[in-house]
DNA sequence: TCCTTTTGGTTGCATCTGCAACATCTTCGT
DNA sequence: ACGAAGATGTTGCAGATGCAACCAAAAGGA
C-alpha cells in the first residue's frame, strides 16, 4: 500500500468535472489526498469504521461487501473506474461504514475526507464549490437510478419487469431498437429474476410477436400487447 | 393559489438546520422563494415541465405520480412536512420531471431554484453553505434508504426479506423487541409482497416458536433460526 | 483448427405466493 | 352499547417462477 504521488488526468473524473488540472492539484493539496495502492483482497476499509471518507477509483476495481449474519460476505456492489462509493454514508453522518470496501484486483484509490470537500476553504477557491456541485449530481443521479431499479424491481411479473425496463431504455435512446448494457446473466440481477425464467419469458413473448431480440439487441414489434401487459 | 408571505418556524425543517430564522429569512429573499397554497388535486409541476425547483412540504401532503403508458396515473410516493421532494431531479440535470407532483389535499408548498440554492451568494452568506450542506445530507439519507429498501426487497422468499427487516430495525434500535412503523398493510408494501401472504408467512414463524408478534410489536424468540433463514 | 469456456435457451418439477373470499377482532363515532 | 369501518388472520386454488440439469451456439485461446 504504498503512497504514490500522482495527480495527472483526474480531469476526467466525474467529481472534478469543470475543474481544471492546476485548480485539482491545490484541492488534492488542501484534502491532503493522495493515490494509494491496494492489492487485491486489502481492504480499503471496514464495516463499522467510522465514515470519513469518500472514495475514487482510479485503477482497477473494488467491491462494496456486507458481513452476514452467518458470517460470509456477499457482494452489494462493484465499483470501477471513474465512479466514487462511500459518499452517502459519509455525508449522512452515520457515523459507521454499514458495508466494508474491498480490492477485487490491485487497484488505486483516493480517498477524500467529507469535512474538508464539503466545507468551502476559507481562502475561497471558486472551483470548491464546482466540486461540491459535482458531488452532490453524483449522488442525486444515484438515486435517480435506484428509484427507477425499485419501481422497475417491484412490478409483479417477469413480463411486465422486463418490458418496464426496455420501455425505460427506449425512452432515452428514443429508438424502438435498442442494445442493453447487460447480458443475460446481468439483466436478470438486475430485474431480480431466475435467467432461466426470464429466457422463457423472452421466447414467450418473441413466439407471441410481441418482441423480437437478438444477444442484447431487442425490437419492439406490437405496442398494444405491451401497452396491455403494463396496464396490468 | 395564492401566495402567502409567511416566513415563520422554518427553524424545523431538515432543510433549514442549524440556520437561524433571521437568516432563513434572508435566504428566501435571496431565492424570492414564498409559500404558496395548492388545493387538492391540483398540481405543483406535471411530469415534462423543466426541472428547475425543489419543493418544501410545509403543510400538507403531496403525491408524486407518474402517468402510465395506458394513461392512468400510478402514485409513486407521497411526501408530508417536513420533507422534500423533486431534488433529485432538479439537481441531476435532467432537464424534465419525469413525475407529476399533485396536492393531495390542501397544502402550502415552497418551490425553491435549485441554480439559486446551489450557488453560493456573491454577498457570501456563510449560512447559505449551511443549507447545501443539509439538502446533500436529505439526499444522501435517501440514497441510504433506498439501498436498504432494494437489499430487502431482493431477497428470495417472503420470509427473508421479512426476517432482515425486523433485523434491520432491531439493529438500528439495540433491542430485539420492537415497534415497526407501519401497519400490516403498509409492511406488505414495503417488502413489496401480498399482505395475506405475508400474514401467512407471519403465522408461520410465530407458531414454529421463532417469533411472537402484536400489532405493531415484534420480538425474536430463536436467533439460531434467524440466522438459519437468513443464510438461504 | 480444435478444445475450452462462456453465454443463452429448454424443460420438468416443486413450491411459493398472489388472489379472492371470508372470518375475526379492533377502533371509533354517535 | 351498537353498528360501521378498518385492520388482521385464514384458506383453497391456480399460476408464476426458482431450481437443476441439460443442450446448443458463440467466443476465445493455443
Amino acid at each position: 500500500m504504498k503512497k504514490i504521488l500522482k495527480t495527472n488526468a483526474y480531469t476526467k473524473y466525474p467529481l472534478f468535472k469543470g475543474v481544471n488540472q492546476n485548480s485539482i492539484n491545490v484541492i488534492m493539496n488542501c484534502f491532503k489526498s493522495v493515490e494509494k495502492e491496494y492489492k487485491k483482497g486489502t481492504y480499503i476499509w471496514h464495516a463499522g469504521d467510522e465514515a470519513h471518507y469518500v472514495g475514487i477509483v482510479i485503477n482497477g476495481q473494488v467491491n462494496i461487501v456486507k458481513d452476514d449474519i452467518s458470517g460470509d460476505r456477499v457482494i452489494i456492489n462493484t465499483v470501477f473506474n471513474p465512479m466514487i462509493f462511500g459518499e452517502s454514508y459519509a455525508i449522512a453522518k452515520t457515523s459507521e461504514y454499514p458495508v466494508s470496501v474491498q480490492a477485487a484486483v490491485d487497484s488505486r484509490i483516493i480517498l477524500i475526507d467529507i469535512e474538508k470537500l464539503m466545507t468551502p476553504c476559507s481562502v475561497g477557491c471558486s472551483f470548491h464549490n464546482e466540486v461540491i456541485k459535482n458531488l452532490v449530481e453524483i449522488i442525486a443521479k444515484k438515486n435517480i437510478k435506484l428509484n427507477n431499479r425499485i419501481e422497475c424491481i417491484t412490478k409483479k411479473t417477469i413480463k411486465q419487469k422486463l418490458v418496464f425496463y426496455l420501455m425505460d431504455e427506449m425512452k432515452m435512446n428514443e429508438n424502438n431498437e435498442i442494445k442493453i448494457p447487460y447480458n443475460r446473466n446481468e439483466l436478470s440481477d438486475y430485474l431480480n429474476v431466475n435467467r432461466s425464467a426470464l429466457s422463457r419469458v423472452l421466447s414467450k413473448l418473441e413466439e407471441d410477436g410481441i418482441l423480437i431480440f437478438n444477444k442484447n439487441k431487442f425490437k419492439i414489434l406490437d405496442y398494444d400487447e405491451i401497452k396491455e401487459i403494463m396496464a396490468n
